[in-house]
DNA sequence: GAACCTAACGGACACCTGTCCGCTTGAGCA
DNA sequence: TGCTCAAGCGGACAGGTGTCCGTTAGGTTC
């Protein structure tokens, strides 16, 4: 069972993927629910090169906001160094949700890609490596119950998933971050 | 305009929408993601009937276990008169949970039931009236943060949709109620 | 630059959801 | 019992997702 070793894509294709990228980024911001099928269409490729690439719908939205995302995952060292580490994750917190309101069919798509099995598993790694660095820095300074992965956090914010992001929704995503922010909290060791 | 006036069904229709619910309870405990189509033909009604009857997936799911929803409600007076407040609430939690976990795609349709918007909206009463019931129990004997809705509950406790019923779920429920229990306790003025 | 091999293509297809609309039939009334 | 008429029926259909498979064309080797 010889691994493809991290696929060197071929040029044709990489200029499709690309492509694909492109159109989408412009479709889904107009409209979060355009048929993939018309995004393949503009992007001027067949159904089955779409699915290759992205298997799902929430797979082609997640890559689409890739980098957005990653800019998230990324200010979590950067807060960390700033501020004590129970206001870093917080602060953090109320980034991710940010972030997941404005980008059009972003919410949706991480309540897809976190439902039914870990997160971690779909190879989505910033956000994984961001959210245990987040939360060994709240273990280590007492600030945070011990024994906390990431799945539990992910599970413990997934009402983010659930607020329509066309509605008011800063004042939701405030009581509910406060209230996990609380639960992580609560049983903490003290430092 | 005139209202309808709670409907009186006709005859046959009355038949039909309990075939359908039969059939259904049969069909989804077998298999959860049966095709709707399916159990429109096996209940010997067209497709427009069933989807007259109940316009989603989620409609039919939620109807079909709406005995066992309502019996889950109906304990949370029960579990009021039984022990302190927050137990009782947290052993409603439970079993909200386990119900949940339990009966073949209920999850995943309150997962759907209390997306964008609020479920009291869906005039799924009984749930609406339990949580309201024991938030007031709560607030009252002091033991939680004040001025909690029912909304606010249902987005804390949305990670429950996100598990995987077919996965070992009674660890990660714990958890996660653990958290959540916490995070409703945080703040709260104490009697 | 020709031949080969396989990654990648792309569109037809299978399947599902939800809607629409012409037809059927239960039920009240004379 | 026969008439009437709208509530209700049911299946065809539109629209979308995801799969399959015969065909095409990059890249490599000689």
């Amino acid at each position: 069972m010889h691994e493809k070793k991290n696929a060197p894509l071929r040029s044709d294709a990489q200029r499709n993927r690309e492509r694909i990228l492109e159109v989408a980024l412009v479709e889904l911001t107009r409209a979060a629910d355009t048929p993939l099928s018309a995004i393949a269409k503009k992007a001027g490729v067949g159904q089955g090169t779409l699915y290759r690439n992205f298997p799902s719908r929430e797979a082609l939205v997640l890559e689409v906001y890739r980098y957005e995302v990653e800019q998230v995952a990324a200010t979590a060292a950067q807060l960390l160094a700033d501020r004590a580490p129970d206001q870093a994750l917080r602060e953090w917190m109320d980034r991710l949700a940010r972030y997941s309101m404005t980008k059009a069919g972003l919410a949706a798509a991480m309540g897809k890609a976190t439902a039914y099995g870990s997160f971690a598993a779909c190879g989505h790694g910033p956000l994984t490596a961001a959210i245990t660095l987040l939360l060994r820095a709240n273990d280590e300074a007492g600030t945070i119950r011990p024994g906390l992965t990431p799945d539990d956090f992910l599970l413990a914010i997934a009402g983010l998933w659930h607020i329509d992001p066309h509605s008011d929704w800063q004042a939701r995503v405030d009581q509910l971050l406060d209230i996990v922010m609380d639960g992580l909290r609560a049983g903490a060791p003290g430092r």
